[in-house]
DNA sequence: CGTAAATACTTGCAACTGAAACATTTGCGC
DNA sequence: GCGCAAATGTTTCAGTTGCAAGTATTTACG
């Protein structure tokens, strides 16, 4: 056999990812948001309101389950869905002053975890491995 | 600023590993088997039983959702769960003739999917790629 | 040896998810 | 313009998940 799951793309891919999940989750659950909510604040933050379908690519979460989450979100007042005159079957999700300064002060955390991470690994590595990251997306989504 | 979210880790990780884990369910789902479950039957096929605990880390699982798949997947004639004799709170799972034939079919499919997202990519780089990952698993695991 | 603590798993329950059905708005062909 | 198909979200409902509590077995300790 010249296959072996364990050192299998898919299976060291997840593996990192969950672990990874888990321990930001933890770290962010005193701000009641989730892991996944927190991508929404930090991508609105920094490039703008988003359609919900805009969002539900950028963030990789089903629309339906991001829907649902809008609304606890909004309910929150972190964020608010606006319906554009210009188009009135798309949902505009603007973030907040509110959701703003939450998405500063979780970045802040992000960021820190993910030197805890990288800190010591080195630098050209790091970038190699996003870059790789990238193009493993990009391959997948024109399969 | 400094730090942008979509060029940060566990973005890319997540990214990655959300459309690698689409694709690939999609192609395995008309052997009426989950990811998860061809990560059970993939491991207990290449390294043998393993208890329920093992089997929770190594697939990344919680155990009360594994406890429930091994379930179905017992039903379903892939495993068998035996309560080895030197120690009745544990329980070994192991994988039938029909789980095997499963897993090797499956496992064939796997290797076709991976060479399929690093086919052009340089081999080196994807070694390094698996290498990282595994550092990065290794170095939350010790956070 | 008997009881308390620890380990390993299972189950109950509330919350969450995804697929399908539904609603609304827009654009296209005529 | 009018009807119909496509685009975009929302809601419903059945199925799944994760946490906490429960059960069973083994180990430790007085």
């Amino acid at each position: 056999m010249d296959y072996w799951f364990t050192d299998s793309l898919p299976y060291l891919l997840n593996r990192a990812g969950v672990a990874l999940g888990e321990t930001f989750s933890k770290r962010i659950a005193r701000y009641d948001v989730t892991l996944p909510m927190y991508r929404v604040l930090a991508i609105l933050r920094q490039t703008g309101p988003k359609s919900l379908g805009e969002l539900s690519s950028l963030v990789s979460v089903e629309m339906s389950t991001l829907s649902r989450m809008i609304g606890t979100m909004t309910k929150a007042g972190l964020v608010t869905r606006i319906r554009p005159p210009e188009n009135g079957r798309v949902v505009s999700i603007e973030i907040t002053d509110k959701g703003a300064a939450l998405a500063d002060e979780l970045m802040q955390i992000a960021m820190r975890f993910e030197r805890g991470i990288l800190g010591d690994m080195d630098a050209a590595a790091a970038h190699e491995l996003k870059t790789l990251l990238r193009q493993i997306s990009q391959r997948i989504d024109r399969l």
